[in-house]
DNA sequence: TTAATCACG
DNA sequence: ACGTACGTGATTAAC
């Protein structure tokens, strides 16, 4: 077999021009001349190369008019023109490619994509050749067939399909592409196919029908609002397939022999990337070193030797560790590298014995089994230190020059080698930023945080992640049956009042049947048609009865797909779920929780709430302890508002007092409307006001949400004086901090832009009250932890959700625990207001209130 | 990929 | 005149 990759030439310019010119600056060399759009090319072609290795290549090109174009003059229209920057570099690009001794073909007046399905067809003829074809045109996945596959590129990333990988992904055969574009259309070509009629629909009537011809032969079997909109676009339709379809027959008049591919033209291309200045490529032209890293695989044989200081960094098969098995690991000392595979693991314990061992993330190498313990982990430190890099060591990487490749990329390749190397630049990375990342914490007085709380809490997290929480699926099953069932009935009755059947969860659709053809008021515009959420609905209610039948379907919906149906996925043979608390991603300092998410189970309506039932302890009971307003607390503490802090001292009710406060009426006359209406005025305080958000919240008018944020700040003149000297604080420093120092840098606040300067202002104001409630309860958690350790005590910390610690208790510990975690809970911190926890026990989740 | 929606604190 | 509460994650549809 030979294999040939067929590239798609000016998609691989245009993405590699827009890639970087959507700032404004294009990279130029010092003649002035444009070079973005050619340095990726280059980039993406060696790349190519390396990855597919393959014996022949061709990269196809669009030139000239187009057939397409001159049958239909719309075909295409309304795209910006092209760049005058690109144009220039286009001819180029095929100098270029002579110099890498790549041959390129374009023809008058065919596309690309026309060239590479004739030299598909040419395949096909000739058993020798199978085909890799590269684009991030969807448009060629049609030519996919047994030995022609398609790497189509992603930002950052790609899928490779192929024909199984193809049916399995759409349900459909690779050539119905063209029967899938005649129904959905294609807003980038301009092919205008059904309108109304998207992806969804359109492979649901394909899976039935196979081609567009067979649909419209049996269009009487099809009913209700799809039926119209295919019978008024039937010509459409046709006219879209033929655009779509690739012509196979371009008169190349070559040889796919001719296309071998035999390597670069030295002298020629190191002309070409001096003229461009493409130093860094021709760099690596004139010291043709292997960039691969040179490492030392472990085995019975080697003597492990190495420094004091050791980064480690282990491979997972799976970014979501709680799926993901070891494929093995290597450590770094500054000087040699060791790759230890997965049998050979064993060997890290003593090898690292006494080191100081730099990690990237901790608690997956825990969760891994990979004993080892830390000095420092960079994952945290940079967090910290606002790097934004999420949870991601390439992202990281890439702030400091490092191009290390991401890795569900390296997992999907499966080449050793490229893995090992991979590895290698990860413990490089992690073992020569470390000491710079922690001069800067001390530098900014965050090192006591990083010390004292983000390092010790990891094994916290780790504990409870691979503990779990019992779930039990028979509850779920149960809850499931009952609300598919009522599902079912209610999808009926819409279709009934809609008097058609229609695609709920679809908000295109539903604008289409609520605000066409059933003609109801519609609120505001969102940026695909006109708002359906709960609060449009919710003011519809009444003039038609398909109002409530879709707020029932959606919470029903709601509960059914994300809730019921998901967390079934996740519950493993222990019968428990093990989700990942995520400790880089909240930029306020909170935790997040993923894989499931745990954070947001239903509580707030009976129905959803009953979710929790299937929650179970493993041991007796469960035990919920949550602070009792601690932002409010906090931010009593923070502007030192003496009203706030006497009323917390008195254990009064906040929303009450400053309801009372508000409507100069004494406490025992505050009534529930006042209560509620104040709570939102204090909550929106917290999120950094503005009259509007209340006035929306509250559903009242302008002035008199003005007027009690006003009254607000009257009485509490130490929370405007807060407010006002955190964003001016804040604008002068770009960053503001919480009461135990961490930093949430804020770029927003120097943003020409209104809107987001004012995004950023709030930002500023809640990010030190949510991320000081954020610090206290994770000081708390660590203290828990170490008190259940030094106790002895079986019970398990299990969940948190950001104010609230949930507990698998043995019930012989119930009343130690309770105490422990009360008492730790409320006096982790010495406020000027006083902590308060409640809690609560049960034999689930839903009884523990 | 992005937008809309909705679940939580 | 603008366009608006803070912080998350999962699912779905359609670009």
């Amino acid at each position: 077999m030979k294999k040939i990759v067929l590239i798609d030439g000016n998609n691989l310019m245009f993405r590699s021009y827009f890639a970087t010119a959507y700032t404004g600056n294009v990279m130029r060399n010092s003649k002035g001349f444009p070079t973005n759009a050619l340095y990726g090319f280059v980039n993406m072609i060696n790349k190519i190369i390396t990855e597919e290795s393959p014996a022949y290549v061709a990269v196809a090109f669009d030139i000239g008019k187009n057939f397409r174009k001159q049958e239909y003059d719309f075909y295409k229209e309304g795209r910006n023109a092209t760049p005058e920057d690109l144009i220039k570099q286009m001819p180029v690009a095929r100098e270029l490619l002579d110099a890498m001794g790549i041959k390129y073909l374009e023809l008058e007046p065919y596309e690309a994509d026309d060239i590479i399905g004739t030299l598909v067809k040419m395949c096909e003829n000739d058993s020798d050749f199978n085909a890799t074809i590269i684009s991030s045109d969807r448009d060629l996945l049609q030519l996919i067939n047994f030995e022609i596959d398609v790497k189509l590129l992603k930002q950052n990333d790609y899928i490779r399909y192929n024909e199984q990988t193809f049916k399995e992904d759409y349900g459909i055969d690779p050539i119905r592409i063209i029967d899938l574009k005649a129904l959905m259309g294609d807003a980038s070509d301009n092919i205008p196919g059904v309108k109304g009629i998207g992806e969804k629909t359109a492979l649901k009537l394909l899976r039935e029908y196979n081609t567009l011809e067979n649909l419209y032969d049996n269009i009487d079997k099809i009913k209700g609002s799809v039926h119209d909109k295919l019978v008024n676009d039937k010509d459409n339709a046709f006219m879209s397939k033929k655009i779509a379809t690739i012509y196979r027959d371009v008169p190349l008049n070559i040889n796919l022999n001719d296309l071998k591919y035999n390597g670069p033209i030295i002298d020629k291309l190191k002309e070409l990337y001096s003229e461009y200045e493409f130093l860094s490529l021709l760099k690596k032209l004139n010291s043709p070193v292997n960039d691969s890293i040179k490492y030392i695989e472990v085995n019975d044989d080697i003597n492990i030797v190495l420094g004091d200081k050791v980064a480690l960094y282990v491979g997972a098969s799976d970014e979501i560790y709680t799926k993901a098995t070891v494929i093995g690991a290597t450590v770094f000392d500054g000087k040699y590298y060791y790759y230890f595979p997965k049998n050979e693991m064993h060997r890290l314990k003593d090898a690292l014995k006494a080191k100081q061992v730099i990690t990237y993330d901790y608690k997956k190498n825990l969760y891994l089994d990979v004993d080892i313990e830390c000095q420092d982990d960079i994952m945290l430190s940079s967090y910290i230190l606002n790097y934004n890099s999420k949870d991601d060591i390439a992202l990281l990487g890439s702030i400091f020059n490092y191009d290390i490749k991401s890795w569900p990329n390296l997992i999907k390749e499966n080449n050793l080698e490229q893995i090992i190397n991979s590895l290698c630049l990860c413990t490089k990375l992690i073992f020569e930023i470390n000491d710079t990342l922690l001069k800067k914490l001390k530098e900014e007085d965050m090192y006591d945080l990083y010390q004292n709380i983000e390092m010790p809490l990891i094994k916290v997290l780790y504990s409870m992640e691979k503990n779990g929480v019992k779930v039990d699926k028979d509850t779920l099953k149960r809850q499931d049956e009952e609300i598919s069932i009522k599902l079912e009935e209610i999808t009926k009755e819409i279709y009934k009042v809609a008097g058609e059947e229609f695609n709920i969860s679809s908000t295109k659709q539903l604008n289409e049947i609520l605000f066409e053809k059933l003609g109801l008021p519609h609120g505001k515009k969102n940026k695909t048609g006109y708002k359906t959420d709960v609060a449009t609905l919710e003011s519809l209610r009444g003039i038609n009865p398909i109002i409530d039948l879709i707020l029932e379907y959606r919470t029903l919906n709601k509960l059914k797909t994300t809730y019921l149906d998901g967390l079934q996925g996740y519950i493993k043979d222990d019968m428990k779920i093990h989700t990942i608390f995520k400790q880089t991603i909240a930029r306020t300092g909170r935790l997040s929780s993923i894989e499931p998410n745990l954070q947001n189970i239903p509580v707030r309506e009976e129905l959803g709430r009953k979710i929790r039932e299937a929650f179970i302890p493993e041991n007796d009971l469960f035990l919920s302890c949550d602070y009792s307003q601690i932002e409010l607390r906090v931010l009593a503490h923070v502007t030192g508002c003496t009203h706030m802090i006497e009323t917390f001292k008195e254990d009064g009710d906040i929303h009450a007092k400053v309801a009372a406060d508000i409507n100069g009426v004494e406490l025992k006359d505050v009534t529930k409307e006042m209560r509620s209406k104040a709570k939102a005025v204090i909550f929106g305080i917290v999120y950094g006001i503005s009259s509007y958000g209340l006035m929306d919240n509250l559903k009242i008018t302008n002035s008199e949400a003005t007027y009690f944020i006003n009254k607000y700040y009257e009485l509490y003149p130490e929370v405007k004086n807060y407010m006002d000297n955190t964003v001016k604080k804040a604008k002068e420093n770009g960053y503001v901090t919480t009461l135990f120092k961490r930093k949430r840098v804020l770029d927003e606040l120097s943003s020409t832009n209104y809107m987001v300067r004012q995004s950023g202002e709030r930002m500023a104001i809640n990010a030190p009250i949510q991320g000081t409630a954020a610090d206290i309860i994770k000081m708390a958690m660590i203290k828990i932890y170490d008190k259940f350790r030094e106790e002895k005590i079986q019970s398990k910390m299990v969940l948190q959700v950001h104010d609230e610690l949930i507990f698998d208790v043995k019930k012989e510990e119930l009343d130690k625990v309770n105490k422990i975690v009360k008492d730790t809970m409320e006096h982790i911190v010495d406020l000027n207001v006083p902590l308060k926890v409640s809690s609560d026990t049960g034999d689930n989740w839903y009884t523990t209130k």
